[in-house]
DNA sequence: GATGAATGAGTGTTCATTCAT
DNA sequence: CATGAATGAACACTCATTCAT
């Protein structure tokens, strides 16, 4: 029988799992220590190895986070009363994309690059990208397109590109996205 | 007078480029100890830090050589006579990144997410990607299209996509994008 | 009145010691961790310090206990009727070694190096072999030779050989230590 | 081509060997951190590591060199002209252990502990004792024994005995193995 | 000019032990 | 009384880099 409570145990683990996150989104996986997390979370060196068993376990948590996310903030925006149009979706993409903090698509990035090495994170990306289709394809259904899980792949892959655009080409083109899509 | 010399120093550092090339593409560029690169150079630790200072400026040094390498394969498919429609583009891009050895994309996927956290490698991708919207633009003028930089600004978005999909997630899904593009 | 709870006192340390024990014997004192001794017994961290103080005192309690059932075999083999000659105890002795399992033994070759940083470790194999040189005495006196005493030494002496002999160099030359012996 | 010549090299792994010597006879292998040597050693962390891999490696090279130097001893004592005779080998052999200092033994005796769990370390010490038996063989040859070979058997397997009687025991029994042997 | 031995600061991780609950 | 979460100090080892030769 624990001490500490189911919930309490999995409080922890989040406040952890924040923390290492401001590291991460900060500095990259790699250029963060695990004394770096474990300084930011306040707790031991040991604290923090009771609930996340080695660092890469830690980088393995955060991608799997970042995905979980951004599913959750696509959730959001596919279940929309009424359904958004192709226009809207877009527009809708692009802001929560832009809207600070921008914490969670910088660890996205970096969980692709990662994900190179990590065959862990590799299949959680799939995983989160068929479901991405799945859902988009659903929508793009209303609308009035010729291939709806075509544009929606297109949509998915994507993606990428339009964080990358945000964080390192200075701005996602939001205007010729409109017009070429 | 040191025009000899001068020719074999630049051979030299290439061949070190080559050399962290390999590791950076295996491994990553913070998976890859400065030994592994001395190592596969076959140089001594010095003779490599004659020729680059720091490991950054060799991190560095690779991340601009693949967007180099990216721009001379665009040039490429960007001269060819007679200039390609819009489907036979799609297709060579798909191919070119299809294509082993896959070195340089796994390096551009790093160099993306290194650029978050080092200005000089952002700056260098945001040149490289103007120049890229600038030719496919022209490209896309002969094209029948209603814009055709938006077009542009499209497809150059779209390229972390596809290594992204090649590398990570089982394959570029070519024939959605044929449809949707 | 706590006859019952000092009963079951004993016996909590027992199995702790137990557990320990199966530990040592497969990793030496040092290469064994608290953690492991603690999983091994199935009681809490907790639960383990309340009847060892420390890890020292617990490695102190399976060195001294590798002795005591050293000296509880030396007992029986001595005890016997009617008493073993010369070549039949080394015979019993060679044999005892040799059944499985070997635990003690092997804790004892361990509790001998200890011995050499740890004074309380020392005190214990001096009283141990001082006993066992005297019951050798007594029955070597039933033998015909010249100084019982002597015999009893150099067979107690003998005993850490063949421990090492057994464990580490491939079993006991039984047939040359008859001849010789 | 080195910059150290190879004779200084092997110099150095000496300094490093004779420094964690020191440290391993006094405190055990396993009591002896790595910062102890490199402390012992006046060298730095990874000076040291330049020259032995892993802590492993050092234990290692410390047992094997433990047995070598025993095996020296034995050169001298057994290449004595006229050679000994049982007495005064046996004799020279306690001198041998008793004279300080008494670093060789006590890291003897550590090394066959250490031989239970350590492959290599146990390999090296039966080389040692087959050695050291057929050497005794030969010399035994020269004394009036029925069974040279069973002598010679009999006196290796006394040799841990003796350096647990001298380090633990309170000393080594001298007059009473006179008298049995 | 070129070597590779050497370094100090830092790496991720485990340790025996304690103490709030 | 018993728990197991928590700790601080230590662990073995590696890093990018420099400099005496």
């Amino acid at each position: 029988m624990p001490r500490i409570s189911e919930e309490r145990r999995e409080q922890r683990r989040r406040h952890i799992l924040t923390s290492a996150w401001r590291c991460f989104a900060r500095d990259g996986f790699h250029a963060t220590s695990m004394d770096d997390v474990i300084a930011a979370s306040g707790l031991s060196a040991s604290g923090v190895y009771r609930y996340f068993r080695s660092k890469d376990e830690l980088i393995d948590a955060a991608g799997r986070e970042s995905m979980r996310l951004f599913r959750e903030l696509f959730d959001r925006l596919l279940g929309q009363r009424p359904p958004p149009t192709r226009t809207q979706l877009l527009a809708e993409v692009v802001a929560m994309i832009e809207e600070p903090p921008d914490d969670l698509s910088r660890i996205a990035v970096q969980a692709w690059a990662e994900a190179l090495r990590r065959p862990s994170l590799a299949e959680h990306a799939r995983d989160f990208h068929a479901e991405l289709r799945a859902d988009l394809t659903t929508l793009a259904g209303r609308w009035d397109v010729e291939d709806p899980e075509a544009v929606a792949t297109l949509l998915a892959t994507l993606l990428p590109g339009l964080l990358i655009a945000h964080h390192v080409l200075g701005g996602i083109p939001t205007e010729a996205l409109f017009k070429a899509f």
